[in-house]
RNA sequence: GCCAGCGUAGCUCAGGGGUAGAGCAGCGGUUUCGUAAACCGCCGGUCGUCGGUUCGAUUCCGACCGCUGGCUCCA
C-alpha cells in the first residue's frame, strides 16, 4: 500500500497474518482495478479496523455492480499465486516508476528517508512498507464490500477519488462469521428499532435531523430524564429553564457568531430585533448567575437544564437520532472558585461514570483534549486547567487517551466516547472547562476581602444529549430495554375473551403498583400475542386462562423465550418490581 | 456540502414506455384457541416532487426533496 500509513486510532493487537492478507488485498483489489482501468491513478490503500481500502481515480464513476467484476478479477489472480517481492531503490528511481501517478509522487515527496520500498506482485508495483503474503495464493476469503467518494488526503478542497472497502479472512468461514455479526448489528440499528418498536419519526414535511418522539420512545426518555433529574437534585444541582431563542447580540456579545457561524440558524426579526435560536444553553445560565451579586460563600453554582439546541448540520452527516439538527443536552453550568475547580470536576467525572453505570455502558473510552491552535485565555491558564483535568482522571484511574490540540477554543475538556452497533464512535458525555464567557460576560463572586474574584465556569453533560443517548441506549440493548426503562413493562395475554375481565384485574393489579402492563385483549390466537409481544421485547408475557383464573395466578413468560410456568400474580408483582427497583 | 446508490400501499418488497402487484398491517365477519403468525372477505397507491423527451412516462432524461453507504465536518 502506498505510504502504509498506520491507522493512529487505537487498536489493539491484531494477528499479524490477518494484517497482512488485508494488506495483500489491497494491492490485489488495486491491481485487477489497474487490468480494468488502465488509466487509474492510485491514492493510498491501508489497512482499517475491519479491513482495507483502496481511493482511485478512475475515468467514470463505479457503481455497485463493478464489486463483483472487480472481485472475479481478483479471484484470478489469487489463482496465479504471484509472489509479493520487495525491493528498495532511491526515491528519484521510484520518482520515475510513478512518472504517470501524481498521487503517489506526493506521497513519494513527503517520504523523509532517501531509500523508499515498493512491493511489487504480477505486473502491479506499490510504494509500500510492507509486510506482505508470500504470495497472492494465500488469499483465502475476500469480499469487496462497499464503494464511497473520500477526498485525496481527507481534504474537502482537494479531488475526490472512489474508495473501494473491502474485507479479507483466513478462511470462508471467518469471512461468514464476519458477515453473520455484520448483519446481527444492524438488526440493533436504532435507526431500525426506532420504527419497528414505534419509538420515534422524522418527516420530510418536518426536515431532516427533527426528530419527532412517539409515545414509547417519549416514555423511555423521560424515565432516563425523571432519573437525571432525581441524581441531580441529590448532588446539589439546581434545574432551571431558559428560553430558546435571544437576541443576536447575546449571542456576539459570546462569540458564538464569530466562531460558529455556520453551524447556527439564520436570525429572525421581531420587533425591529434581530433574534436567534439557541445553538448552546450557556448563555441563559450566565445571566442568572449574573441577576445578583454572588458571595464566595455562594459557590459552587450549579445550573442544570434540559436544554433544546438547535445547530445546523450539513445534510450529509445526519444520521437517525445520533446526528440531528435539534436536540436536548443534558446540560449543567458549575460556578466555582479556582480552589474548587479540582473537586467540582472530579465530582463531574463521577456522576458521568456513575449515568454511564447506570445505564449499562461499562465500555467506553475517555479522551482529554488540548489547547488548540486558536484559543481563549492564556497559556497558563490552559495549563493548570489541563493539569487539573488530567489530575482528576489519574486520581480516578481512569484509561484516557490525550487529543492534543483538539480543545475548543474556549478550554481543555474531557470527552467520553460510546460506540453504537455498527461501531461507530459517537461522543456522550463532556467536561469542559471555559475560560472565554466569564472574559466576555465578566462575571464574578465577591471574596472575603470584599473585592471582586474571576469565576471558573465548567461545561457539562453527563449523557451527552437525550436524542444521541437513546439511540446509543436501544442500540446497547438491541433494543431489549432493561425492565426499569422498558416502555411497556407486561402483556397480560388472556387465552380466551372470557378470561379478559380477569386479565383487566391483573393489569389494574400491576399498574397500581407502578407498573407499566397492559392487556392486549384483541380477538387472537394466544400465539400471535406472544409472538408480537416478544418482537416489541416487552420483559414480561402474563398469559391467562382457565387455570389461572382459579388460582388467582398467571404463566409467566419473559422474553428471553423462557416459560417460566403458572405463578401466583402477588409474586409476579414483586418480581417485576424487584427487577425494575434494581433496575435491571 | 461532496461521491455513489436508492425512493412503488401504513410496513417489507416485486414489477416495469401503454396509468400497477404480493405478504403483513387496517377495516368487516367467522373462530375462543395453552407459549413466536387461525380462516374468509373488503378497503387501500397522482409509483417522492417539479420540469423535459414521447402519441403516451410510474418506467427514459434533468433539477429539487428525502433516505442509505462513505468522505469532510461535529461547540
Amino acid at each position: 500500500m502506498p505510504h502504509c500509513r498506520q491507522f493512529e486510532m487505537k487498536r489493539e493487537a491484531r494477528d499479524e497474518q490477518l494484517e497482512r492478507m488485508q494488506h495483500s488485498a489491497a494491492h490485489v483489489m488495486a491491481e485487477a482495478v489497474q487490468h480494468l482501468f488502465p488509466e487509474a491513478k492510485f491514492g493510498i490503500g491501508p489497512t482499517i479496523e475491519n479491513g482495507f481500502y483502496y481511493d482511485f481515480e478512475l475515468p467514470r464513476p463505479l457503481t455497485p455492480d463493478d464489486l463483483p467484476v472487480i472481485e472475479d478479477k481478483m479471484g484470478e489472480f489469487i489463482l496465479r499465486d504471484a509472489s509479493f517481492v520487495t525491493e528498495q531503490m532511491s526515491k528519484k528511481r521510484a520518482r520515475e516508476l510513478f512518472a504517470d501517478q501524481p498521487y503517489k509522487l506526493e506521497l513519494l515527496e513527503e517520504i523523509p528517508e532517501a531509500d523508499v520500498t515498493i512491493y511489487k506482485h504480477g505486473s502491479f508495483w506499490d510504494l509500500c512498507r510492507g509486510p506482505h503474503l508470500n504470495s497472492t495464493g494465500e488469499l483465502r476469503a475476500v469480499k469487496l464490500t462497499r464503494i464511497a467518494g473520500a477526498y485525496w488526503r481527507g481534504d474537502e478542497k482537494r479531488p475526490m477519488l472512489q474508495r473501494i472497502y473491502g474485507v479479507a479472512f483466513e478462511s470462508e468461514e471467518q469471512l461468514g462469521e464476519y458477515l453473520q455479526r455484520q448483519a446481527e448489528a444492524a438488526k440493533r440499528d436504532h435507526r431500525k428499532l426506532g420504527k419497528d418498536l414505534d419509538l420515534f419519526s422524522t418527516h420530510e414535511e418536518i426536515g431532516p435531523g427533527l426528530i419527532c418522539w412517539h409515545p414509547r420512545g417519549a416514555l423511555v426518555r423521560r424515565i432516563i430524564e425523571d432519573y437525571w433529574k432525581d441524581e441531580h437534585d441529590k448532588r446539589g444541582y439546581d434545574i432551571i429553564y431558559t428560553p430558546h431563542i435571544a437576541k443576536l447580540d447575546l449571542w456576539k456579545t459570546s462569540g458564538h457568531w464569530e466562531f460558529y457561524r455556520e453551524s447556527l440558524y439564520p436570525p429572525m426579526e421581531i420587533e425591529g430585533q434581530h433574534y436567534m435560536l439557541r445553538p448552546m444553553n450557556c448563555l441563559g445560565h450566565i445571566l442568572i448567575y449574573k441577576s445578583r451579586l454572588r458571595s464566595y460563600r455562594d459557590l459552587p453554582i450549579r445550573y442544570a437544564e434540559l436544554g433544546t439546541v438547535y445547530r445546523y448540520e450539513r445534510t450529509g452527516v445526519l444520521y437517525g437520532m445520533a446526528r440531528v439538527r435539534g436536540f436536548t443536552q443534558d446540560d449543567a453550568h458549575i460556578f466555582c472558585r479556582p480552589d474548587q475547580v479540582e473537586d467540582e470536576l472530579l465530582e463531574v467525572v463521577r456522576l458521568a461514570q456513575f449515568m454511564m453505570s447506570s445505564f449499562g455502558f461499562e465500555e467506553y473510552e475517555v479522551f482529554l483534549s488540548t489547547r488548540p491552535e486558536r484559543y481563549a485565555g492564556t497559556a497558563a491558564m490552559w495549563e493548570e486547567a489541563t493539569e487539573s483535568l488530567r489530575h482528576v482522571l489519574d486520581r480516578l484511574a481512569l484509561d484516557y487517551e490525550e487529543d492534543p490540540g483538539e480543545g475548543v477554543f474556549y478550554g481543555p475538556k474531557i470527552d467520553v466516547k460510546l460506540r453504537d452497533a455498527l461501531g461507530h464512535e459517537w461522543q456522550g458525555p463532556t467536561i469542559q472547562v471555559d475560560f472565554n464567557l466569564p472574559q466576555r460576560f465578566h462575571f464574578c463572586y465577591i471574596g472575603e476581602d470584599g473585592s471582586e474574584h474571576s469565576v471558573t465556569m465548567i461545561h457539562r453533560t453527563v449523557l451527552g444529549a437525550m436524542e444521541r443517548f437513546v439511540a446509543c441506549l436501544t442500540e446497547h440493548y438491541g433494543g431489549a430495554f432493561p425492565v426499569w426503562l422498558a416502555p411497556v413493562q407486561a402483556v397480560i395475554i388472556p387465552i380466551a375473551d372470557r378470561h379478559a375481565d380477569y386479565a383487566h384485574g391483573v393489569e389494574a393489579d400491576l399498574r397500581s403498583e407502578g407498573v407499566r402492563a397492559i392487556v392486549d385483549d384483541r380477538s387472537e390466537r394466544m400465539n400471535l400475542k406472544i409472538r408480537e409481544a416478544q418482537l416489541e421485547k416487552v420483559p414480561y408475557m402474563l398469559i391467562v386462562g382457565d387455570k389461572e383464573v382459579a388460582s388467582a395466578s398467571a404463566s409467566l413468560r419473559a422474553r428471553s423465550n423462557e416459560d417460566l410456568g403458572p405463578e401466583a400474580v402477588a409474586a409476579i408483582k414483586s418480581r417485576i418490581k424487584t427487577a425494575i427497583e434494581s433496575r435491571s
